[in-house]
RNA sequence: GGCCCCAUAGCUCAACGGAUAGAGCAACUGCCUUCUAAGCAGUAGGUUACAGGUUCGAGUCCUGUUGGGGUCACCA
């Protein structure tokens, strides 16, 4: 990148000396030349030929000229058309690599002190993790991680949805057909036990919503059957039951606050197991249990400043229309407050614990309209942290046949799928027969590393806005372009460097100082790796590990080919030779923390 | 119905407004007595849903159409 800032520097230069005209920095951007043409960067000339007032073939080559002559760093340069060629000295790119090998921490920002907190996961305490929430932790741990090698201080957070009325259905059930069973008696996951109970409550209270359709129809065969099923939902005995046991809880009722403590203590084990995994974690989590009532005080905040408005029945409500938006209910008749007012309560809550500049929200695409509604409100009410909320919204984890739904039993399982993975991971290793010489520990730890990463790849290599298609009958890929060919590039390095360290081949900058000139694939790699710093940015602010996915792949791809075409301990120049090994060892400095960025282990061999 | 998102190779996905739209998988073909073949190289596969527009230049921006998803709850 410090290249590319000399060559903008100088390209204002040439085209004051070659034209007279201004050109701000800021308007020059310089591409990397594509594969086809000769050279490694290109500038576009098409937009300045208005100043210039010469052809764009003119214009490229005059400023090709001034660059050759007076920039050792250009060796060379071509014009096709409007496009300028700039070709680097080898040189160059030897001090590129000094660079890479001499700072442990390339590409990172240095730190400047401002905050991010990003919110992720959110689960609900009443059924264990599935694969949506998969793509939510893999995508919410990496833009943390992002954040902070963008010098940004990051919060990480959740918040726990352990209330409400569908954690008192699984109560519900238990209670009544538990018999005092535990996780440990019966050998399962706490959180998978307390969903059991969920699924077990759903069976029983649609039985009984059937029965009761059937009887009010028997009663009045001609009635609408969609306004009977909805009478029917609201009357049913089960659910009426978890109604009154939310009440109950929050009332206080030490029996059914012991009960949701017991329950919710079972799930939080099984999250945990789950959590570390996948290997993400948090710095600070938030109770809704604890939180929900925070947002009363600015409902009557926004009361008495006539941002909010009080129907005749005592609900209380925001008019967003001269926004484009709807009404939206702030606080039911009842004195209750709903999800988005726990929401308003909650930013409060998180900005007095943590000042911070940037809040970014993993949440899922279905609540889109919520968050363009928190962030207008809190506005409106003249949060400094307003300004700075951004949801970062993802699409759907699909299967062929459509949504995922608990109801039909179509949900894909975290901890299922990730075990599943491991196994294959296992299977796949074992059949190469390459790690004997690792420990038993050693190699389940490996299994679990491909598996996570695997997985962890397919998921981040998307675009978050869009709705992805998970096939459950076709297993995540070890081959190509996934998180498994990564890491295996990065163990060939490995293996690369821990040769060089038993023949001792030096690797410090004056090794191979004296290489005059580089193979297309050497420089072709360098010019990857040199564009780590740059990529890193560009996740950062774009918020985009899928930036980071592909830029670690096409670093494993030139080193595919630098290491295929070229051969490293039999090269008989031993300035080439360290050049290569140099090469080896930054490719695995640039993988491994690219791949740490993703939240992917970097096994040494594989 | 209003609003939001999406549509690119058989499949899964890429492509700061920039060159001849790229990868992987699947199919076919080569390459392991030499550093990890979970690899490398090649063949084949495209009217970027459709119609207009803006631009030197459009998969990308604008308008409309079609198709898919989401949302518009006194659920969270």
């Amino acid at each position: 990148m410090q290249t590319e800032n000399t060559l903008i520097q100088a390209l204002t230069a040439a085209f004051q000396a070659q034209f007279g005209v201004e050109v701000a920095p800021a308007e020059i951007t310089l591409q990397p030349t594509k594969k086809e043409f000769a050279g490694h960067y290109t500038l576009v000339v098409f937009p300045f030929v208005k100043l210039t007032k010469k052809s764009p073939e003119e214009t490229a080559r005059l400023l090709g000229e001034y660059l050759a002559q007076h920039m050792p760093e250009v060796a060379g340069f071509n014009v096709v058309k409007g496009f300028l060629n700039l070709e680097l000295a080898a040189q160059v790119w030897l001090g590129q690599l000094a660079a890479i090998l001499q700072n442990p921490q390339f590409g990172q920002v240095t730190p400047h002190g401002r905050r991010v907190m990003v919110e992720y996961s959110s689960p609900n305490t009443n059924k264990p993790l599935h694969l949506g929430h998969l793509r939510n932790n893999f995508l919410g741990f990496s833009v943390a991680n992002l954040m902070a090698a963008n010098g940004y201080q990051v919060m990480k957070t959740q918040v726990v949805n352990d209330r409400g009325i569908h954690i008192c259905k699984s109560m519900l059930a238990y209670q009544r057909f538990g018999q005092g069973e535990t996780p440990e008696a019966k050998d399962l996951k706490g959180d998978h036990l307390v969903g059991d109970y969920y699924v077990i409550f759903d069976k029983a209270y649609k039985k009984e919503v059937e029965q009761l359709v059937a009887e009010y129809q028997a009663a009045d065969p001609t009635a609408d059957p969609e306004k009977l099923k909805e009478k029917a939902a609201k009357n049913a005995p089960l659910m009426q039951a978890a109604q009154t046991m939310l009440r109950q809880w929050e009332e206080g009722d030490p029996e059914v606050l012991a009960l949701w403590r017991t329950m919710n203590q079972w799930v939080y084990s099984g999250f945990n197991a789950t959590y570390q995994a996948m290997g993400v974690n948090f710095d600070k989590v938030y109770y809704e249990s604890e939180t929900y009532l925070l947002g009363k005080k600015i409902v009557d905040e926004g009361l008495a400043r006539g941002l909010f408005f009080r129907k005749p029945d005592g609900s209380v409500w925001v008019d967003l229309t001269s926004d484009g938006l709807d009404q939206k209910l702030i606080l039911r008749a009842d004195g209750t407050s709903v999800y988005i007012t726990q929401d308003f309560g909650l930013a409060d809550e998180k900005y007095a614990d943590f000042p911070m500049e940037q809040s970014v929200y993993v949440v899922g695409n279905e609540q889109d309209y919520h968050f363009k509604v928190l962030k207008l409100v809190v506005n409106k009410l003249g949060r400094p942290y307003a300004a700075g909320i951004y949801h970062l919204s993802y699409g759907m984890v699909e299967l062929p046949t459509g949504r995922m739904k608990s109801r039909e039993g179509t949900v894909v399982d975290a901890d299922d799928l990730m075990a599943e993975m491991v196994e294959i991971a296992r299977q796949k290793t074992q059949e190469l027969g390459k790690i004997e010489e690792l420990t038993p520990v050693e190699a389940q730890q490996l299994y679990h590393q491909l598996a996570l990463g695997a997985l962890k790849y397919y998921l981040l290599r998307v675009d978050p806005k869009k709705n992805m298609t998970f096939n459950p009958e076709e297993s995540i890929d070890f081959q190509g372009d996934t998180g498994t060919y990564i890491q295996y590039t990065h163990a060939r390095t490995a293996a690369i460097g821990r040769r060089a360290a038993a023949e001792q081949v030096p690797t410090d900058p004056s090794s191979f100082g004296a290489v005059a000139t580089l193979a297309p694939a050497e420089s072709e790699l360098l010019q990857w790796l040199s564009q780590y710093p740059k990529k890193i940015q560009q996740a950062g602010s774009e918020l985009a590990p899928s930036v980071m996915a592909s830029y670690a792949y096409e670093v494993a791809r030139a080193y595919g080919r630098f290491f295929h075409d070229l051969s490293i301990f039999n090269e008989p120049d031993p300035a080439r030779r360290s050049l290569r090994v140099a090469l080896s060892a930054a490719t695995g400095q640039v993988l491994r923390q690219a791949l740490e960025l993703l939240g992917i282990a970097a096994p040494e061999r594989m």
